[in-house]
DNA sequence: AACCTTTTGATTGCACACAATTAAATTTTC
DNA sequence: GAAAATTTAATTGTGTGCAATCAAAAGGTT
């Protein structure tokens, strides 16, 4: 009896027992649930991402800020722009290397940091998960982030 | 001496410390690993996702591909015409319900299961966690989403 | 039957998200 | 110092992703 060259493989997985599936439908899930408390400041999760690094560091470059967000200039520099428009941040090429551009916060985006005050405390809330879980699954997520951002 | 009307707030959460942040991260770092196992079948990650419940089902509405992948008409009808388009798929409206329209899967569709049958054990290692990780961690999500859809 | 409500997809408009390419400026190499 | 390689953003094109709106069809009410 000859051996079988095209042996049954096992089946694929089911949607709903795979990781991967979880957490991008929870990403999702996450930025819709952000967009709901951040409407009042009328700015969406990716752009309250780059506030948080500019009510930090005050200025940083685009490149700075594509490293820590992991989004390159693609997606950015037309966001960046949107929020230019508003008046919450400044673009401008930095003095000593004409390529890089120079993101600083402005008086107006400054002033939403305030308003963002209960944010973090509410999106808890709105997760429905403690502390001390919140802080363990993130521990857990590390390395896998890790192991992707390194190929 | 007059109480402090404006209390000072706990600072926000720096970005490398929030949850959110890391499942929006590895989400778009998944769905990077998915396309350049997927770029031999030509598909994208959502489009992926839409193949295994085809593969599962044969024949779904679109109204039940979304509750599946918790994706709306706006998002799905677009992606399904272009899956359309390349012959994996077919759009129909029901006889019995003129709103609805079936989507079925097509023997060009169904040829891509053959092909995709190693692409979970090839992220698997990717991501570089044992299937027990993947497990655990994927039962901590599950209250989450839940937590979330109800909303 | 005529009306009302609900369900279902499609459509529209806007905002990411990223691969690939281009262009400019800097750094390295010789 | 000139040439080559590298770095940095911008641009372009494609594909999601979703809120809001629209339109058609089904089901229920009187």
């Amino acid at each position: 009896m000859p051996t079988n060259a095209f042996p049954p493989l096992p089946p694929l997985p089911r949607l709903d027992n795979q990781l991967c599936f979880s957490v991008y439908a929870l990403s999702r899930l996450i930025t819709k649930a952000y967009q709901k408390l951040l409407e009042g400041l009328d700015v969406t999760y990716p752009q309250y991402l780059v506030l948080l690094l500019l009510w930090e560091h005050e200025a940083l470059t685009v490149k700075a800020l594509g490293n820590k967000l992991l989004l390159d200039s693609g997606t950015l520099t037309p966001l960046l722009k949107r929020m230019e428009q508003r008046g919450w941040l400044s673009r401008r090429r930095a003095a000593h290397d004409e390529r890089s551009v120079i993101i600083t916060i402005l008086p107006a985006g400054r002033a939403l940091e305030l308003q963002a005050r209960e944010i973090p405390l509410k999106l808890s809330v709105c997760i429905g998960i403690t502390p001390a879980q919140v802080s363990d699954l993130h521990q857990q997520l590390q390395p896998l982030i890790k192991h992707l951002i390194t190929k």
